[in-house]
DNA sequence: GGTTAAAGCTATTGACAATAGCCGAAAGGG
DNA sequence: CCCTTTCGGCTATTGTCAATAGCTTTAACC
């Protein structure tokens, strides 16, 4: 039985591309293996627990996300970045649903490679919104705000939760194009103290 | 043996107790069956399956949720009632994750129940929503912000995604805020044909 | 070429959902 | 009030998972 040259890297890859076709959830040892030519068994020579192979799928899309948005962002500022990332998220998300399922996937505390690409890729947000010369807890909720925005979206769009008719494209623009609004005039949103 | 007086009501009703407790996807039909003083192959006397108990928990779920939101609504309109409503929102995600989770469910096609249940809770937002003179596409896209800007954010809060020191309840304050100013320009938000 | 670590294998376990088939409890009609 | 019938429990068992134990073979290095 000659060896098949797995490594970590190459069943976390394979990991993610039968994740994205058959959904994070219904990711199987047994589906994996056979897919790798390997009995399910083996792969444990290469992963710790199907757990440590989800981390590992999380990991890598935080990295490839954080890159796709980065690209996104180069050359623009502004409203022009801030639309250019939000189209490239949703696109991305779009073509690789489990892939992005497992980049919302919280960080075990201590795990220090998955905290800094995490941090990674959300520094890309907060640079983008930093045009806005908002500091402080203001930028700290217009982040949030940015990323609840689009990962609702994103998320429902997945599920198919957009039934009607209506163009889901239009109304992702729109929702950006609000958004943008609204960041505007981020200082005036101040809620009153309740 | 007395009979434990089980009903598929009681059932889901304890399942989406048990589910808020331990999270979803760690509810079992051996651990349900334990709570409700009976072995697990019993429950299939009241279930066809785990998957139609998720449904029957989203079901109720999405009842529950709708009359919070309408309760939220109600005497309130604009503004005013989009904020109530978005509070209420986020309080019960915030009390019952699972129960929430199982909300998002998409109905099976031809799931006539949770078909009308869903629809109902969504005519609440949309009821409220009216109040801006929306219309046709610009109503429909309006609705799908609204959804995806609290959905994003309570999923998140929940994950335990907003983890710098900043007030998540000044944060979540803020998005509704933010939602209310672009709803205010929203048929000057048009993006251009792209 | 011999040693050894790594990478594959079979066999097995334990948790889980699900099915089959039995048996006693409760409900209703004569 | 008993007899029948239905229905809600039960035990036993299966199939699919992740995971572990322990063996064998490959290939890398001296």
């Amino acid at each position: 039985m000659p060896r098949a040259g797995l490594t970590r890297d190459r069943v976390a890859q394979e990991a993610a591309v039968m994740a994205d076709e058959v959904g994070l959830g219904r990711l199987t040892l047994a589906g994996l293996a056979e897919r790798l030519g390997v009995r399910q068994p083996s792969l444990y020579k290469h992963i710790d627990s199907i757990a440590s192979l989800r981390r590992d799928i999380s990991v890598q899309a935080k990295r490839e996300l954080g890159e796709v948005l980065a690209r996104a962002a180069v050359g623009r500022s502004g409203a022009d970045a801030i639309s250019a990332m939000s189209h490239a998220y949703r696109d991305w998300a779009g073509r690789h649903p489990a892939r992005y399922e497992a980049s919302n996937l919280m960080p075990a505390p201590g795990d220090v490679e998955d905290e800094t690409v995490s941090a990674t890729a959300i520094q890309v947000i907060t640079d983008v919104l930093t045009a806005y010369r908002l500091e402080g807890d203001d930028a700290i909720d217009a982040i949030r705000a940015f990323r609840s925005t689009l990962h609702g979206f994103v998320v429902y769009e997945a599920a198919g939760a957009f039934a009607l008719s209506a163009d889901v494209d239009r109304s992702f623009d729109r929702l950006v194009a609000g958004f943008i609004v609204a960041l505007g005039q981020w200082n005036e949103t101040v809620p009153p103290v309740r």
